[in-house]
RNA sequence: GCUGGAAUCGUGUAGUGGCAAUCACAUCAGACUGUAAAUCUGACGCCUUUCGGCUUCGCAGGUUCGAGUCCUGCUUCCAGCA
Protein backbone atom coordinates (compact mmCIF):
# COMPACT_ATOMS: atom_id res chain seq x y z
CA UNK A 1 0.00 0.00 0.00
CA UNK A 2 1.02 3.99 -0.43
CA UNK A 3 2.83 4.87 2.77
CA UNK A 4 2.72 8.18 2.01
CA UNK A 5 0.20 9.36 4.62
CA UNK A 6 0.05 5.83 6.21
CA UNK A 7 1.78 6.91 9.35
CA UNK A 8 2.35 10.49 10.99
CA UNK A 9 4.98 12.08 13.91
CA UNK A 10 3.09 14.33 16.19
CA UNK A 11 5.80 14.91 18.82
CA UNK A 12 9.02 13.84 20.01
CA UNK A 13 10.34 13.34 22.87
CA UNK A 14 13.44 15.88 22.84
CA UNK A 15 16.90 13.93 21.72
CA UNK A 16 15.37 10.75 22.08
CA UNK A 17 13.38 8.20 19.57
CA UNK A 18 10.53 8.08 21.33
CA UNK A 19 7.48 10.20 19.45
CA UNK A 20 3.64 10.52 19.27
CA UNK A 21 1.68 9.84 15.94
CA UNK A 22 -1.00 8.36 13.76
CA UNK A 23 -1.35 4.96 11.91
CA UNK A 24 -4.14 5.21 9.35
CA UNK A 25 -5.61 1.90 8.30
CA UNK A 26 -8.67 0.69 5.96
CA UNK A 27 -10.20 0.36 9.46
CA UNK A 28 -9.39 3.57 11.18
CA UNK A 29 -6.57 5.25 13.04
CA UNK A 30 -4.23 4.19 15.86
CA UNK A 31 -2.59 7.12 18.33
CA UNK A 32 0.26 6.57 18.96
CA UNK A 33 2.00 4.86 21.14
CA UNK A 34 -0.92 2.66 21.71
CA UNK A 35 -0.94 -0.50 23.33
CA UNK A 36 -2.43 -3.80 21.21
CA UNK A 37 -4.30 -6.03 23.00
CA UNK A 38 -4.32 -9.88 21.30
CA UNK A 39 -7.00 -12.06 20.48
CA UNK A 40 -4.89 -14.58 19.34
CA UNK A 41 -7.89 -16.96 17.88
CA UNK A 42 -9.90 -13.90 16.45
CA UNK A 43 -11.28 -13.26 20.11
CA UNK A 44 -10.18 -11.80 23.20
CA UNK A 45 -10.44 -14.51 25.76
CA UNK A 46 -13.54 -13.87 27.61
CA UNK A 47 -14.49 -10.44 26.23
CA UNK A 48 -16.69 -9.17 23.65
CA UNK A 49 -15.58 -6.79 21.50
CA UNK A 50 -17.73 -4.01 22.97
CA UNK A 51 -16.14 -4.69 26.59
CA UNK A 52 -12.55 -4.94 25.13
CA UNK A 53 -13.60 -1.67 22.94
CA UNK A 54 -14.58 -0.22 26.38
CA UNK A 55 -11.00 -0.69 27.40
CA UNK A 56 -9.76 1.91 25.10
CA UNK A 57 -8.27 -0.52 22.97
CA UNK A 58 -7.93 0.89 19.32
CA UNK A 59 -6.96 -2.29 17.80
CA UNK A 60 -6.49 -5.58 18.43
CA UNK A 61 -4.41 -8.50 17.13
CA UNK A 62 -5.02 -12.18 15.92
CA UNK A 63 -2.56 -15.01 15.36
CA UNK A 64 -2.25 -16.42 11.48
CA UNK A 65 -1.34 -19.99 12.83
CA UNK A 66 -3.91 -20.28 15.52
CA UNK A 67 -6.72 -19.33 12.16
CA UNK A 68 -5.38 -21.43 9.80
CA UNK A 69 -5.25 -24.48 12.06
CA UNK A 70 -9.01 -23.51 13.21
CA UNK A 71 -11.40 -22.31 11.73
CA UNK A 72 -8.93 -21.82 8.36
CA UNK A 73 -8.00 -18.72 6.09
CA UNK A 74 -10.02 -20.02 3.53
CA UNK A 75 -13.53 -19.65 5.65
CA UNK A 76 -12.77 -16.52 7.59
CA UNK A 77 -12.49 -14.68 3.75
CA UNK A 78 -15.17 -16.50 2.84
CA UNK A 79 -16.78 -14.67 5.95
CA UNK A 80 -15.40 -11.64 4.42
CA UNK A 81 -12.14 -10.96 6.64
CA UNK A 82 -11.14 -11.67 10.16
CA UNK A 83 -13.05 -7.87 11.31
CA UNK A 84 -16.83 -9.12 10.14
CA UNK A 85 -16.22 -13.10 11.72
CA UNK A 86 -15.43 -11.07 14.78
CA UNK A 87 -16.89 -8.31 14.53
CA UNK A 88 -14.13 -6.05 15.44
CA UNK A 89 -14.29 -2.90 13.29
CA UNK A 90 -11.28 -1.18 14.67
CA UNK A 91 -8.20 -1.97 12.96
CA UNK A 92 -6.60 -5.33 13.49
CA UNK A 93 -2.86 -6.71 13.25
CA UNK A 94 -2.04 -10.38 12.46
CA UNK A 95 1.45 -11.74 13.55
CA UNK A 96 2.45 -14.18 11.01
CA UNK A 97 3.10 -17.50 13.16
CA UNK A 98 6.53 -16.76 13.26
CA UNK A 99 6.21 -16.96 17.48
CA UNK A 100 5.41 -20.21 16.88
CA UNK A 101 8.78 -21.01 15.58
CA UNK A 102 10.12 -20.44 19.34
CA UNK A 103 6.81 -21.32 21.31
CA UNK A 104 5.99 -24.64 19.55
CA UNK A 105 10.21 -25.44 19.06
CA UNK A 106 11.80 -24.91 22.11
CA UNK A 107 9.29 -23.47 24.77
CA UNK A 108 11.90 -21.24 25.83
CA UNK A 109 10.80 -17.77 27.88
CA UNK A 110 10.86 -14.80 25.26
CA UNK A 111 12.06 -12.23 28.04
CA UNK A 112 14.83 -13.30 30.28
CA UNK A 113 15.83 -11.49 33.50
CA UNK A 114 19.47 -12.10 34.01
CA UNK A 115 19.84 -10.83 37.15
CA UNK A 116 18.22 -13.99 38.96
CA UNK A 117 19.95 -17.57 38.91
CA UNK A 118 20.84 -18.33 35.22
CA UNK A 119 18.20 -19.60 32.85
CA UNK A 120 18.11 -22.96 32.77
CA UNK A 121 19.09 -25.02 29.22
CA UNK A 122 17.24 -28.19 29.76
CA UNK A 123 14.18 -28.36 27.11
CA UNK A 124 11.19 -28.14 29.12
CA UNK A 125 9.16 -31.35 29.33
CA UNK A 126 7.08 -30.47 26.23
CA UNK A 127 7.33 -32.29 23.08
CA UNK A 128 8.92 -30.12 20.02
CA UNK A 129 6.43 -29.48 18.03
CA UNK A 130 8.57 -27.54 15.44
CA UNK A 131 11.34 -27.62 12.76
CA UNK A 132 12.89 -25.04 10.85
CA UNK A 133 14.75 -25.05 7.49
CA UNK A 134 15.69 -22.63 5.22
CA UNK A 135 12.44 -22.89 3.35
CA UNK A 136 9.96 -22.29 6.10
CA UNK A 137 8.78 -24.20 9.29
CA UNK A 138 7.17 -27.57 9.80
CA UNK A 139 4.26 -27.30 12.94
CA UNK A 140 2.93 -30.09 13.92
CA UNK A 141 -0.58 -29.11 15.17
CA UNK A 142 -0.81 -28.41 18.69
CA UNK A 143 -4.66 -29.40 18.34
CA UNK A 144 -4.48 -32.98 16.24
CA UNK A 145 -0.57 -33.84 15.19
CA UNK A 146 -0.84 -33.16 11.81
CA UNK A 147 2.24 -32.13 10.21
CA UNK A 148 1.40 -28.29 8.56
CA UNK A 149 5.06 -26.27 6.59
CA UNK A 150 4.67 -22.35 6.70
CA UNK A 151 6.70 -20.56 4.60
CA UNK A 152 6.76 -17.04 4.03
CA UNK A 153 4.48 -17.27 0.97
CA UNK A 154 2.22 -19.39 3.27
CA UNK A 155 1.82 -17.15 5.59
CA UNK A 156 1.72 -14.05 3.67
CA UNK A 157 -1.32 -15.91 2.02
CA UNK A 158 -2.85 -16.83 5.27
CA UNK A 159 -2.61 -13.21 6.57
CA UNK A 160 -4.34 -11.71 3.41
CA UNK A 161 -7.19 -14.53 3.39
CA UNK A 162 -7.35 -13.54 7.50
CA UNK A 163 -7.75 -9.86 6.09
CA UNK A 164 -5.94 -7.74 8.95
CA UNK A 165 -5.03 -4.27 8.49
CA UNK A 166 -1.48 -4.41 9.44
CA UNK A 167 0.05 -8.36 8.78
CA UNK A 168 4.01 -9.31 9.72
CA UNK A 169 6.81 -11.13 7.98
CA UNK A 170 7.35 -14.11 8.82
CA UNK A 171 10.52 -14.41 10.82
CA UNK A 172 12.48 -16.83 13.18
CA UNK A 173 12.32 -15.76 16.96
CA UNK A 174 15.51 -17.32 18.08
CA UNK A 175 16.24 -17.77 21.85
CA UNK A 176 19.13 -16.23 23.66
CA UNK A 177 20.44 -19.84 24.20
CA UNK A 178 21.31 -19.70 20.83
CA UNK A 179 24.89 -18.93 20.11
CA UNK A 180 26.09 -16.27 17.74
CA UNK A 181 27.06 -17.52 15.09
CA UNK A 182 23.52 -19.11 14.81
CA UNK A 183 21.45 -15.61 15.54
CA UNK A 184 24.11 -14.00 12.70
CA UNK A 185 22.76 -17.68 10.51
CA UNK A 186 19.03 -17.20 11.48
CA UNK A 187 19.46 -13.75 9.92
CA UNK A 188 21.20 -14.46 6.70
CA UNK A 189 19.64 -17.52 6.03
CA UNK A 190 15.76 -17.21 7.08
CA UNK A 191 15.06 -13.71 8.92
CA UNK A 192 16.28 -11.40 5.85
CA UNK A 193 15.36 -14.05 2.83
CA UNK A 194 11.99 -14.76 4.74
CA UNK A 195 11.30 -10.99 5.05
CA UNK A 196 12.18 -10.17 1.03
CA UNK A 197 10.06 -13.54 0.17
CA UNK A 198 7.46 -11.87 2.69
CA UNK A 199 7.26 -8.60 0.78
CA UNK A 200 7.71 -9.94 -2.62
CA UNK A 201 4.28 -12.07 -2.03
CA UNK A 202 2.60 -9.51 0.02
CA UNK A 203 2.52 -7.30 -2.99
CA UNK A 204 1.28 -9.56 -5.19
CA UNK A 205 -1.85 -10.90 -3.09
CA UNK A 206 -2.26 -6.65 -2.47
CA UNK A 207 -3.17 -6.21 -6.45
CA UNK A 208 -4.73 -9.72 -6.80
CA UNK A 209 -7.00 -9.10 -4.02
CA UNK A 210 -7.85 -5.88 -4.85
CA UNK A 211 -11.79 -6.47 -4.08
CA UNK A 212 -10.48 -5.92 -0.15
CA UNK A 213 -9.06 -3.33 1.50
CA UNK A 214 -5.12 -2.63 1.23
CA UNK A 215 -3.18 -4.22 3.53
CA UNK A 216 0.00 -3.06 5.47
CA UNK A 217 3.15 -5.58 6.09
CA UNK A 218 5.40 -4.58 8.58
CA UNK A 219 9.03 -6.76 8.91
CA UNK A 220 10.40 -8.23 11.90
CA UNK A 221 14.13 -7.48 13.15
CA UNK A 222 15.83 -10.06 15.18
CA UNK A 223 19.23 -10.20 16.60
CA UNK A 224 18.73 -10.98 19.83
CA UNK A 225 20.64 -9.07 21.81
CA UNK A 226 23.61 -8.53 19.92
CA UNK A 227 23.99 -4.61 18.87
CA UNK A 228 25.87 -5.99 15.19
CA UNK A 229 22.65 -8.05 14.21
CA UNK A 230 20.40 -5.61 15.48
CA UNK A 231 21.87 -3.32 14.06
CA UNK A 232 22.34 -5.17 10.59
CA UNK A 233 18.72 -6.67 10.70
CA UNK A 234 17.39 -3.12 11.02
CA UNK A 235 19.54 -1.34 8.23
CA UNK A 236 18.78 -4.12 5.92
CA UNK A 237 15.04 -4.83 6.36
CA UNK A 238 15.30 -0.45 6.57
CA UNK A 239 16.33 -0.71 3.24
CA UNK A 240 12.98 -2.18 1.88
CA UNK A 241 9.78 -1.31 1.35
CA UNK A 242 7.83 -2.04 4.62
CA UNK A 243 5.47 -0.04 5.67
CA UNK A 244 6.13 -0.36 8.99
CA UNK A 245 8.37 -2.65 11.26
CA UNK A 246 8.16 -5.42 14.18
CA UNK A 247 11.01 -5.41 16.71
CA UNK A 248 11.09 -8.72 17.54
CA UNK A 249 12.95 -11.60 19.52
CA UNK A 250 14.00 -12.66 22.95
CA UNK A 251 15.35 -9.90 25.04
CA UNK A 252 17.01 -9.94 28.11
CA UNK A 253 14.72 -7.66 29.87
CA UNK A 254 18.02 -4.89 31.07
CA UNK A 255 18.83 -4.37 27.83
CA UNK A 256 15.69 -3.58 26.09
CA UNK A 257 15.63 0.11 26.03
CA UNK A 258 19.14 -0.46 24.64
CA UNK A 259 17.87 -2.93 21.69
CA UNK A 260 15.13 -0.71 20.63
CA UNK A 261 17.63 2.04 20.30
CA UNK A 262 20.10 0.33 17.70
CA UNK A 263 17.01 -0.91 15.48
CA UNK A 264 16.05 2.70 15.97
CA UNK A 265 18.75 4.06 15.29
CA UNK A 266 18.50 2.40 11.53
CA UNK A 267 15.31 2.32 10.80
CA UNK A 268 13.44 4.95 8.43
CA UNK A 269 12.44 7.30 10.94
CA UNK A 270 9.23 7.89 9.16
CA UNK A 271 7.53 4.12 9.52
CA UNK A 272 5.90 2.66 12.36
CA UNK A 273 7.56 0.26 14.77
CA UNK A 274 5.80 -2.53 16.44
CA UNK A 275 7.17 -3.85 19.61
CA UNK A 276 5.98 -7.67 19.73
CA UNK A 277 5.44 -9.32 23.06
CA UNK A 278 5.91 -6.62 25.37
CA UNK A 279 3.45 -5.32 28.39
CA UNK A 280 5.19 -4.85 31.35
CA UNK A 281 5.00 -1.64 32.23
CA UNK A 282 9.25 -0.72 33.07
CA UNK A 283 9.75 -2.14 29.51
CA UNK A 284 6.61 -0.60 28.04
CA UNK A 285 8.42 2.86 29.14
CA UNK A 286 12.18 1.98 27.83
CA UNK A 287 10.78 0.58 24.70
CA UNK A 288 8.26 4.13 24.08
CA UNK A 289 11.15 6.22 24.92
CA UNK A 290 13.59 4.37 22.29
CA UNK A 291 11.21 4.63 19.32
CA UNK A 292 8.84 1.69 19.36
CA UNK A 293 5.25 3.14 18.83
CA UNK A 294 2.62 0.20 19.33
CA UNK A 295 2.60 -3.40 21.11
CA UNK A 296 1.14 -6.49 21.55
CA UNK A 297 1.11 -8.83 24.92
CA UNK A 298 -0.66 -11.68 25.83
CA UNK A 299 0.24 -10.92 29.36
CA UNK A 300 -2.65 -8.96 30.56
CA UNK A 301 -5.31 -11.44 29.49
CA UNK A 302 -3.38 -14.29 30.49
CA UNK A 303 -1.68 -12.47 34.34
CA UNK A 304 -5.72 -11.76 34.89
CA UNK A 305 -7.13 -14.78 34.32
CA UNK A 306 -4.81 -16.11 36.25
CA UNK A 307 -5.42 -14.17 39.34
CA UNK A 308 -2.84 -11.28 38.83
CA UNK A 309 -4.11 -7.58 38.66
CA UNK A 310 -2.22 -4.02 38.05
CA UNK A 311 -2.75 -1.49 40.51
CA UNK A 312 -0.47 1.63 40.41
CA UNK A 313 2.04 -0.12 43.57
CA UNK A 314 2.05 -3.52 41.66
CA UNK A 315 0.71 -6.59 40.41
CA UNK A 316 -1.46 -8.17 43.65
CA UNK A 317 -2.76 -11.78 43.48
CA UNK A 318 -6.10 -11.24 43.87
CA UNK A 319 -7.04 -14.87 45.32
CA UNK A 320 -4.74 -13.87 48.27
CA UNK A 321 -6.12 -14.74 51.72
CA UNK A 322 -6.26 -10.72 52.85
CA UNK A 323 -8.94 -9.44 50.13
CA UNK A 324 -11.47 -12.42 51.92
CA UNK A 325 -13.51 -9.97 53.32
CA UNK A 326 -12.09 -6.95 51.95
CA UNK A 327 -15.33 -5.18 50.48
CA UNK A 328 -13.67 -1.69 49.01
CA UNK A 329 -13.69 -1.57 45.28
CA UNK A 330 -10.64 -3.40 43.94
CA UNK A 331 -8.67 -0.23 42.95
CA UNK A 332 -9.69 2.95 43.91
CA UNK A 333 -8.47 5.32 41.38
CA UNK A 334 -9.33 2.87 38.35
CA UNK A 335 -12.24 3.86 36.00
CA UNK A 336 -12.71 0.33 34.22
CA UNK A 337 -15.94 -1.29 35.12
CA UNK A 338 -14.73 -4.11 37.34
CA UNK A 339 -13.32 -1.59 39.80
CA UNK A 340 -16.17 0.84 39.49
CA UNK A 341 -19.20 -2.16 40.18
CA UNK A 342 -16.78 -5.37 41.92
CA UNK A 343 -15.32 -5.70 45.59
CA UNK A 344 -12.18 -7.35 46.06
CA UNK A 345 -13.80 -10.13 48.41
CA UNK A 346 -16.31 -10.33 45.37
CA UNK A 347 -13.15 -11.16 42.69
CA UNK A 348 -11.40 -13.04 45.20
CA UNK A 349 -14.47 -15.16 45.36
CA UNK A 350 -14.96 -15.33 41.72
CA UNK A 351 -11.87 -16.80 41.30
CA UNK A 352 -11.92 -19.39 44.14
CA UNK A 353 -15.29 -20.39 42.80
CA UNK A 354 -13.91 -21.06 39.44
CA UNK A 355 -16.41 -18.71 37.88
CA UNK A 356 -15.88 -17.61 34.37
CA UNK A 357 -16.78 -14.57 35.34
CA UNK A 358 -13.49 -13.67 37.38
CA UNK A 359 -11.87 -14.28 33.60
CA UNK A 360 -13.93 -11.52 32.34
CA UNK A 361 -13.63 -8.85 34.78
CA UNK A 362 -9.97 -9.53 35.74
CA UNK A 363 -8.53 -8.98 31.84
CA UNK A 364 -11.24 -5.72 31.59
CA UNK A 365 -9.01 -4.75 34.62
CA UNK A 366 -5.70 -5.54 33.18
CA UNK A 367 -6.39 -4.83 29.57
CA UNK A 368 -7.48 -1.10 30.23
CA UNK A 369 -4.57 -0.62 33.08
CA UNK A 370 -2.17 -1.28 30.18
CA UNK A 371 -3.90 0.76 27.59
CA UNK A 372 -4.74 3.51 29.35
CA UNK A 373 -0.81 3.41 30.86
CA UNK A 374 0.24 4.02 27.30
CA UNK A 375 -2.40 6.54 26.66
CA UNK A 376 -1.00 8.36 29.51
CA UNK A 377 2.51 8.17 28.04
CA UNK A 378 1.48 9.27 24.99
CA UNK A 379 -0.40 12.56 26.27
CA UNK A 380 2.60 12.99 28.76
CA UNK A 381 4.99 13.04 25.30
CA UNK A 382 2.60 15.21 23.67
CA UNK A 383 2.84 17.61 27.13
CA UNK A 384 6.31 17.88 27.62
CA UNK A 385 5.76 15.81 30.87
CA UNK A 386 6.80 12.20 30.16
CA UNK A 387 10.31 11.93 32.36
CA UNK A 388 8.00 13.60 35.41
CA UNK A 389 5.11 10.98 34.30
CA UNK A 390 7.63 8.02 34.00
CA UNK A 391 9.44 9.09 37.72
CA UNK A 392 6.40 9.46 39.09
CA UNK A 393 4.58 6.03 37.64
CA UNK A 394 7.48 3.71 38.31
CA UNK A 395 8.40 4.76 41.57
CA UNK A 396 4.87 4.15 42.61
CA UNK A 397 4.82 0.79 40.83
CA UNK A 398 8.10 -0.95 41.82
CA UNK A 399 8.86 0.63 45.63
CA UNK A 400 5.58 -0.96 47.06
C1' G B 1 -29.76 -58.88 69.81
C1' C B 2 -27.10 -61.83 65.77
C1' U B 3 -23.92 -61.86 61.35
C1' G B 4 -20.67 -59.33 58.23
C1' G B 5 -17.88 -54.86 57.04
C1' A B 6 -15.38 -50.25 58.21
C1' A B 7 -12.41 -46.54 61.27
C1' U B 8 -5.52 -43.27 57.78
C1' C B 9 -3.69 -35.18 56.90
C1' G B 10 -9.85 -30.19 56.44
C1' U B 11 -12.78 -33.88 53.01
C1' G B 12 -12.82 -38.43 50.06
C1' U B 13 -9.15 -42.13 49.59
C1' A B 14 -4.24 -45.63 48.65
C1' G B 15 -1.63 -48.69 51.59
C1' U B 16 -2.28 -56.42 54.09
C1' G B 17 4.96 -56.83 58.13
C1' G B 18 10.15 -52.19 56.84
C1' C B 19 6.34 -45.29 55.65
C1' A B 20 5.80 -39.52 57.78
C1' A B 21 2.52 -42.99 54.87
C1' U B 22 -0.60 -42.74 47.99
C1' C B 23 -3.83 -39.89 45.07
C1' A B 24 -7.60 -36.25 44.40
C1' C B 25 -10.12 -32.12 46.13
C1' A B 26 -9.83 -28.12 49.45
C1' U B 27 -6.32 -24.64 51.60
C1' C B 28 -1.81 -21.39 51.28
C1' A B 29 1.92 -19.03 48.27
C1' G B 30 4.39 -17.98 43.69
C1' A B 31 5.03 -17.66 38.32
C1' C B 32 3.24 -16.13 33.56
C1' U B 33 5.99 -10.60 28.13
C1' G B 34 4.25 -11.57 18.96
C1' U B 35 -1.33 -17.53 23.95
C1' A B 36 -0.04 -25.70 23.04
C1' A B 37 -2.04 -21.33 29.22
C1' A B 38 -9.73 -20.62 32.91
C1' U B 39 -2.42 -22.83 32.86
C1' C B 40 1.94 -24.19 35.51
C1' U B 41 5.13 -24.63 40.02
C1' G B 42 5.85 -25.18 45.24
C1' A B 43 4.02 -26.00 50.37
C1' C B 44 0.44 -28.71 53.02
C1' G B 45 1.56 -33.89 61.02
C1' C B 46 4.95 -30.85 64.50
C1' C B 47 9.95 -28.38 65.19
C1' U B 48 14.09 -26.65 61.99
C1' U B 49 16.91 -21.97 56.99
C1' U B 50 19.27 -26.77 55.49
C1' C B 51 21.03 -31.33 57.42
C1' G B 52 17.96 -33.40 60.56
C1' G B 53 14.86 -34.34 64.89
C1' C B 54 10.02 -35.58 67.06
C1' U B 55 5.05 -37.59 67.20
C1' U B 56 1.44 -40.23 64.14
C1' C B 57 -3.04 -44.16 60.88
C1' G B 58 -10.48 -44.74 66.47
C1' C B 59 -8.92 -46.38 71.94
C1' A B 60 -6.17 -50.00 75.11
C1' G B 61 -3.19 -54.12 75.22
C1' G B 62 -0.36 -58.10 72.65
C1' U B 63 2.86 -60.83 68.82
C1' U B 64 7.44 -59.19 66.16
C1' C B 65 14.13 -56.89 65.31
C1' G B 66 10.13 -53.98 63.16
C1' A B 67 2.73 -52.99 63.20
C1' G B 68 -1.39 -48.35 59.47
C1' U B 69 -0.85 -53.49 58.14
C1' C B 70 -1.22 -59.65 62.33
C1' C B 71 -3.91 -61.08 67.31
C1' U B 72 -7.33 -59.75 71.70
C1' G B 73 -10.71 -56.50 74.01
C1' C B 74 -13.31 -51.90 73.82
C1' U B 75 -15.74 -47.62 71.26
C1' U B 76 -18.24 -45.67 67.08
C1' C B 77 -20.36 -46.14 62.27
C1' C B 78 -22.51 -48.96 57.99
C1' A B 79 -25.14 -53.18 55.74
C1' G B 80 -28.10 -57.59 56.15
C1' C B 81 -31.03 -60.62 59.48
C1' A B 82 -34.15 -60.51 63.72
Amino acid sequence: MSSANYFSIKTRIPGRHGRTGVIKTPHGEIATPAFIPVGTQASLKSLTPEQLKATGAQAVLVNAYHLYLRPSAPLIDEAGGVHKFMNWSGPIFSDSGGFQVMSLGVGFKKVIDMSGELPDKKLGKKDKLAWITDEGVTFKSHLDGSMHLFTPEKSMQIQHEIGADITFAFDELTTLHHSYNYQLESLNRRTHPWAERSLLEHKRLNSERSHRPPQALFGVVQGANHEDLRRKSAKFLGSLDFDGYGLGGALEKSKIGEIVSWMADELPEDKPRHMLGISEPDDIFACIENGADTFDCVSPARVGRNGALYTRHGRVNITNQRFQRDFSPFDEDCSCYTCQNFSRAYLRHLFKANELLSNTLATIHNEQFIVELVDNIRDSIDNGTYEVFKQNFLSDYYNK
